[in-house]
Parts: structure tokens; sequence; C-alpha cells
DNA sequence: AAGTACGACAACCGCTGCACC
DNA sequence: GGGTGCAGCGGTTGTCGTACT
């Protein structure tokens, strides 16, 4: 590549945006589209280097952008999502159609991370923490559980692998029918006024079609999302890649239930009674559980947490505080098992 | 009241992938 | 097939506001 970097140019300003530059930018933009970035600060009257414009309005000024705290729900899937995605925030930011990527990250690295951090349970990998694994119990615990955490990282391998193959086969047939003749050709969200609105629509047309958006709801068994996306699918119009469409989504279905039978699986190496509807814990295929809330959004499971911590350091017995901590973890894990099972593998990220 | 530490978020930088020539 | 330019992505840094000493 060794090209120069855009910013170099001496005149160019950095730094905060002015509210008169961000008038600027707004109505070019809503006058003209963005175009080429690099062409844009030129036009617009912009003392900037294209990239920055750019951020500028994904990030800011585009009209389509949620902004302030973010929701119990949105956490939770920002979660789940970067168990299963790491730190591919604009893959994940595509679950969270208002959010921005670069919003995501820094809610990640500020809020999110510390908190896992805290749970004991690494933010990079989600698994928990080595050390914890190794003081709560006797050995054959531990490696019982590590061997669960190896069949998930396996899973979760196996999940990425299908996820990349996918997303070719449906990112060609979908680019269709977000980019029909006469749309601005780019699929990010970062397209001109009309041309993204007109991709909001799409979007808003396909997570209604797959059934993503209606995970949250609790209503998210494959086989309903299957049933309802094809019917969707077809009172969207064009039928034209359809077969690929519907190829990629037997595919994903196909796999999304050996993620459910490992998920019993697991279920059944672990204490079942930890992931039964007791109170709180509901069925596989529901996303919002309130074991799982609680698990990572409840402050107070920092406090046992740290509290777990400290006794099973000192108790070597381990059935006291630490097997919470054990229990916990395994909600953990089958909570992400369960996102997973009603995720819409076939989303337009994919 | 002043100085310092820290958290939150906006913006920048460099790399990568892709399209085009 | 290789070179070039562009947009997008993710990591990092900078800036600002607020709490604390």
């Amino acid at each position: 590549m060794g090209r120069s970097p855009c910013c170099d140019k001496v005149g160019l300003k950095k730094g905060p945006w002015t509210p008169e530059e961000d008038q600027k930018l707004l109505v070019y933009i809503e006058e003209h589209g963005h175009g080429s970035w690099r062409a844009l600060p030129a036009k617009a009257g912009l003392q900037r280097c294209g990239k920055s414009c750019r951020l500028r309005w994904t990030n800011y000024l585009r009209p389509d952008i949620k902004r302030g705290k973010f929701s119990l729900q949105e956490e939770q899937t920002i979660i789940q999502l970067h168990a299963l995605l790491g730190n591919r925030w604009s893959a994940i930011a595509t679950h969270l159609p208002k959010r921005t990527d670069n919003e995501i990250k820094n809610y990640w690295n500020t809020h999110l991370k510390k908190r896992l951090a805290k749970m004991g349970i690494d933010p990079i990998t989600h698994k928990p923490k080595s050390d914890a694994l190794l003081s709560t119990d006797g050995q054959s615990k531990n490696a019982a559980n590590l061997s669960h955490m190896a069949q998930w990282e396996s899973a979760r391998l196996e999940a990425e692998a299908r996820l990349v193959r996918e997303s070719k086969i449906r990112s060609h047939s979908f680019q269709h029918q977000l980019n029909p003749p006469g749309f601005a050709s780019s699929a990010s969200a970062s397209g001109s006024t009309s041309a993204s609105a007109a991709q909001l629509v799409n979007k808003t047309a396909w997570n209604s079609a797959t059934g993503w958006s209606k995970s949250s709801e609790g209503s998210s068994q494959t086989g309903i999302i299957k049933e309802e996306g094809e019917q969707e699918w077809k009172g969207l119009g064009s039928s034209t890649n359809l077969p690929d469409y519907k190829e990629g989504m037997e595919n994903s279905f196909s796999f999304t239930s050996s993620l459910h039978d490992m998920a019993i699986s697991m279920e059944g190496g672990w204490t079942p009674e930890s992931l039964r509807p007791s109170s709180s814990h509901v069925n596989v295929g529901n996303v919002m559980e309130e074991g799982f809330t609680n698990l990572l959004l409840d402050d107070s499971i920092d406090r046992s947490l740290s509290d777990s911590g400290k006794e099973s350091d000192e108790n070597s017995g381990g059935s006291g505080d630490g097997s919470d901590y054990y229990e916990d973890n395994k909600n953990y894990w089958n909570s992400i098992l369960n996102l997973v099972n009603s995720s819409p593998s076939d989303s337009p990220m994919f």
C-alpha cells in the first residue's frame, strides 16, 4: 500500500469538531450525499481530511444514530456477541442498528470489559480465568470444567468458520437485495442520506424477515424464525437470489441445532438445576434470561464474586461461595450458547 | 480554591481488503 | 498479475468533565 496518511497535509485541521464544521458537513451531505470522502472536504468548504469527515459523519452526525445510555438488553447483546465474534465491532454493531461500532467499542472498553474482569472472566476469551478455575474445587471438577471450555471453544471456532462461509453466500445474494440498480453500492450505513435511509429500511426488513428483532421477545425458537423468515422474505418482492439465501438459512439452522445439542450436552455435564427455570432461568432460545442478566449486570454480583474469590482461595473444599461462582460461570456459558441458538446467523453481517 | 486522578467519549492513526486500472 | 487509491475497521490517543484530596 505505502501511501501517505491523508491527514499529514499542512493546513488540515485536527481535533474536536466545531458546531460550524458539523453544520457544513451535515448540509453538504444532505444536499449531495458524501460521494468520495476524499473530495468532500474541499467541496464542503472544510479544512479537514476526508477520513475525519467520514468518521464524524458515521459516528456522530448521521441522523439514524441513537445516543445515550445503553439499555440492559443492548449491554447483554454486546457481551454475548463479543463472546462469539471477538473485537469485530462493526459486526457487533450490525445487531445494534442505531449504535456505531465506535460507540460500542468505547462502551466495551470503559464499562463491560472491566465488569467481566471483575467477575473473573477473561474479557478477551470470555473464559473464566485459569486461576479462578484452579482455586475452586478438587481436580475432577476443574477437569470437567476445562473440558467444557474446550468444547465451547471448539463450537465457537466452528461457528466462526460457518459464519464466514455463509457470509460469502449471503453477502452475494443480499447485496442484490440491498442494491438493486440505482442504489448506492455501499452496503454500510454510511452512504448518502437517501441511500442510507433506503438501507435502513432494508435492514429493518431483513431483521423482521430473519426474526432477529424478535429474539429479545423470547420467541426465537429456530423453527419459528425459519418459517417467519421465509414468509417475510417472500413478502419483500424480488426473489432473484432466494435459493442462495434459503440454502444459507438451511446451513445456519443445521449449525444452530448442533450448537443446541452441545448446549444440552454441556447441560448434562454441569448440574442441570442451575440451568432450569427456577425463578430466573428460561428456556433455550430466550435471549432475555434474567439469570444471565443478573450474573453480568447486577453490581451485587461483583461483590459476591470478589467475596467468593476470597472464599475459594481460603477454602480448598470449595462447596461454599466458590461453587456459586462455578454455577455462575455455567450459566454464563450456556447463555452464550443460547444466544447463538437464537441469533441470526443469517443476518446481514454474515 | 487548586491540583490531581480518573472515567467517558470523540477523534486519530495505521493497517487491511477490495476495486479499479 | 501487480500497482494504486479508497473506504472501512480496530487499536490507541487526546480531550474534557467530574470526583476526590
